[in-house]
DNA sequence: CAGGTGACTCTTT
DNA sequence: GAAAGAGCCACCT
């Protein structure tokens, strides 16, 4: 029935989710490859999509290293995001960014040096 | 089975 | 430095 059934890599990447601490957040590709799908950023966008009973206001949009912000193509949905962040006491910088260093809960140190994302070759 | 979609992310213009 | 292009990958129709 539609997005109700549940596959085992939904449940691997929900189940990632429900684990970052309140007032930390992930980013869309951390939570892929810690569900093991390395490069499945988008598909974790595609679960959250339709999640219920997970945090996903944790999970976040990669914009350079270190930082994150919303990347929620609905307005309405991005504005709910950030109000639940910022309950959690995750603040946002001028440019509607998040300093991973202080709010990720990423299991790799900050600063971490990795293959970009398009892997070579 | 094939083509389409997207709450991503990186490279190239 | 913004915009467009290009990979990526599970799920949907």
């Amino acid at each position: 029935m539609r997005s109700s059934r549940v596959t085992k890599v939904f449940e691997r990447i929900l189940e990632v989710v429900r684990s970052i601490p309140r007032g930390r957040v992930m980013t869309y590709g951390q939570v892929a490859a810690v569900a093991g799908l390395p490069r499945g950023a988008r598909v974790v966008g595609y679960a959250l999509r339709g999640a219920k009973g997970v945090p996903w206001q944790r999970v976040v949009g990669l914009r350079r290293r270190g930082w994150a912000h919303i990347t929620i193509k609905d307005p309405i949905g991005a504005a709910r995001q950030r109000i639940l962040l910022e309950k959690e006491r995750v603040t946002f910088t001028r440019e509607e960014a998040i300093d991973l260093e202080r709010y990720g809960a990423a299991p790799t140190a900050p600063g971490t040096p990795r293959s970009r994302g398009r892997r070579p070759r």
